[in-house]
DNA sequence: TCATAAACGGAATATATATTCCACTTTATT
DNA sequence: AATAAAGTGGAATATATATTCCGTTTATGA
């Protein structure tokens, strides 16, 4: 009775690679339903948060309640795989920005499509902020490779002299979620999140004089 | 059987004037009692945010449950009932500062005391974020309110060129209230709010050239 | 001091939802 | 087609906590 088919949540999302075999090759029926529940919890998690619950998960993605259990033992797992996908587009969206001419226009261009992007979506902030939910290991998963690449991005636009020089990789983190939060909390007043990113991007740049 | 001592939930912060009757009279270890509830619900939630078992708050009040709910009969009304004191602060605040000889020092002091009050308040955070709960009634109150002032410290600033003039109250707040989540969020590094704020005043100010 | 209404305490109740369990299906293998 | 293994559905269980209920205690005014 000992189960163990309980994969590690960070090796699985699912090697989309058709090729190769994946972790233990799932039954056709059960793959189909675990890229289902994977797509249903984003888009739920997105809009919800972490309050949605897993049967009306199971329910939008047409599996028993059961099925999702067998595949994410805990809500909180479920959640994490969901949102180890998110990290990885961040990350290489970064990453494909290092080798812009303008080490400045990269710095705001990513800053301002973060937080565009996560303002729409409440799992991702609430992954990136730690609401809702404790997150040991998605939240250190995503401090490391995005605050490395984030931090990597700020040098070269600090060295550019596009950004002040007084602030690391942890301001502009912060800065972002927060801006992400303040937007996804505010009454929807339209052109709020415009202003608000201008002022953030304007606060980092270094002075004119 | 019809209970009715449920007072609205913002007339009632039990007038201190100790002379006026108040709002109907409490025995007067009940009055007591309410203090004592008041007083241990804001502790708890400022520290811990809204998920704090109302049994705890009673335990650590000195108590019962029941006692509570005669006074607040809901969670969420104690919750107002906390934050209202909190709100009347900060506006109160803001209104002292109306008169201030710089307009402009007077909105970034401001701003930067709401902020670091804020960051160590899980509860007001919550209040002004509309994180962890609906919050209708305060969440309105606290917006209309604290909204006003601000705006009407905003106001002065941009009057006298001290901050850019694109931007309106609800900005402001959305900032404020971003960057207080992003504090609080973010693991303890120290130094980071300092950064973060003079980040966003910077970013508030007219440019110089 | 007594009677009475007000207030109290906390066990019991209600509710919501995450998680388990297992009899039943479906897929893969022969 | 038959069988074993893998997977499924969803009722039942476990748990956590907000809220109610009511017998007991306490303040107050005569």
């Amino acid at each position: 009775m000992n189960e163990d088919h309980t994969r590690t949540p960070l090796d699985d999302s699912l090697s989309q690679n058709s090729s190769t075999v994946g972790p233990k090759s799932l039954r056709v029926d059960a793959r189909r339903n675990r890229v289902r529940i994977l797509d249903t919890a984003l888009s739920f998690f997105a809009a919800e948060g972490l309050s949605v619950r897993i049967e009306e998960i199971a329910q939008q993605a047409g599996v028993g309640i059961g099925t999702v259990y067998r595949n994410f033992p805990t809500k909180e797992l479920l959640f994490e795989a969901v949102i180890h996908r998110y990290q990885q587009k961040l990350v290489e969206e970064a990453e494909s920005l290092l080798d812009h001419d303008d080490p400045g226009e990269a710095f705001f261009r990513y800053i301002t499509r973060v937080i565009e992007g996560g303002a729409a979506n409440k799992a991702l902030t609430a992954a990136l902020s730690g609401t809702e939910i404790d997150m040991e290991t998605v939240a250190s998963g995503i401090s490391d490779n995005l605050r490395d690449v984030l931090g990597k991005l700020l040098a070269r636009a600090q060295q550019s002299d596009a950004v002040r020089a007084d602030i690391g990789a942890d301001h502009v983190k912060a800065l972002m979620v927060g801006t992400i939060l303040a937007i996804e909390k505010s009454a929807d007043e339209i052109g709020l999140p415009v202003g608000i990113i201008s002022v953030i991007c304007d606060g980092l740049r270094t002075k004119p004089i």
